[in-house]
DNA sequence: TTGATTCCCATATTTTCCCATGTTATACCA
DNA sequence: TGGTATAACATGGGAAAATATGGGAATCAA
C-alpha cells in the first residue's frame, strides 16, 4: 500500500462531445492503487464537482456514525445530501470518466475542465469559474492569515 | 536509516531549454531515502519555488483533517491554494527534474536556478532574485535579532 | 430504432528514458 | 606534493514510451 495519495497540481482537460474527460494520470495511478473508479458528488458549498476515493466517503461515514446521534436530523440531511448524490465513475483503458449531465450542469462545464487537487479529494471547475475562485481564496487567505502547525505552506 | 533530512547549502544549476534541472547531488541523496521525487510548489510568500518531501504535505492534511471540520470553509480554501498548486516531480536517473511553465514564471527563473537549503525545505530562485533577497535577509535579522530558545544556532 | 454507453483503434503531443560528453571533485600513487 | 587516474556530477540531444483526445464500431436499453 502507497504512503500517500495526495490529489495535487491543477490539469485542464477537455469535454468531449461525449461528455468524456481524461482523468489526470498523476490521479488515475493513486486511484490505481486500490480501484479503478472514483466517486463523483455536487459539491455542497461551491459550483463544481467533487471526487475522491470511495475510502473517504466510508471514513465520513463512520466519523458522522461517531459523532453525531443516530437520529439526528443533521446527519440525515448530510448524509441523504452526500450519499444520495455521491457515484461510482470507472475509467476506461484510456483513463477517461464519463461524467454524467448532472454534474456538468452543476459545475457550469461544457467543453473543458478543470481538475484541482485538494489532498485528499479533488475538484472539477469550469475553467473560467476556478479562476475567479482561485483568486478569491487567494485574496481571502492573505486577508486573514490562517494559522496551521506544519506550515509546509509557508515559506 | 538515514539521521539527518536536512536540505542546505546553495547550488547554482542550468536549466536546459526543456526545462530540465540538476537537483543538486546532496538533495538527492535525501530524497532517495524515501522516494525519487519531491513535490514543488509557488511559495505564498516570495517570487520563488518551494520543494520538500511529499511526506511533509501529507501531515499537513493530516493535521488540517484533524484541526478543522471537514465542512469548513476556511479548510476547503487552504486545501484548494495548497494542493491545487502543488505538484509531483519525479527526478529521471541522471537526477533532473522539469520544472513546469508555472513555476518557472512564477520565479522569474529562465535559463538557471539557485537551489537554496532551507532545513525540510529548499527554495528555487532565480540567481538575481536570490542575490537581493539574500541581502536583505541578512540585514534584516541583523536589526531585530530574532529570538529562538535552544539557542544551539548562535555562536 | 434511437439514443446512449462501452470498447477499440488512430494520432498528435508531451513526457520520460537512455546514451554521450564535458566538467568537477575525489582517490590514488609515485 | 604534484600529477594522474577514477569516479561522480551536470548537461545536451535524440529515441522511446505515456498521455490526451478524436472518431468509429459494437453493445445495450428504452
Amino acid at each position: 500500500m502507497r504512503k500517500t495519495f495526495l490529489f495535487m497540481d491543477t490539469v485542464l482537460n477537455k469535454v468531449d462531445a461525449k461528455g468524456r474527460v481524461s482523468l489526470p494520470s498523476d490521479y488515475r495511478a493513486i486511484v490505481k492503487e486500490s480501484a479503478s473508479e472514483i466517486v463523483c458528488y455536487r459539491s455542497l458549498t461551491a459550483p463544481c464537482i467533487e471526487g475522491c476515493l470511495e475510502d473517504l466517503l466510508d471514513k465520513l461515514a463512520t466519523d458522522m456514525e461517531d459523532s453525531l446521534d443516530f437520529f439526528s436530523q443533521t446527519q440525515d440531511d448530510l448524509t441523504n445530501l452526500i450519499f444520495g448524490d455521491a457515484k461510482r465513475y470507472p475509467f476506461d483503458s484510456t483513463g477517461r470518466i464519463m461524467l454524467s449531465e448532472k454534474l456538468l450542469k452543476h459545475a457550469g462545464i461544457t467543453d473543458s475542465a478543470v481538475f484541482v487537487g485538494k489532498g485528499r479529494k479533488f475538484q472539477i471547475w469550469n475553467p473560467q469559474n476556478w479562476e475567479k475562485e482561485e483568486q478569491r481564496i487567494r485574496s481571502e487567505v492573505f486577508k486573514n492569515r490562517p494559522s496551521l502547525k506544519g506550515g509546509a505552506h509557508e515559506s
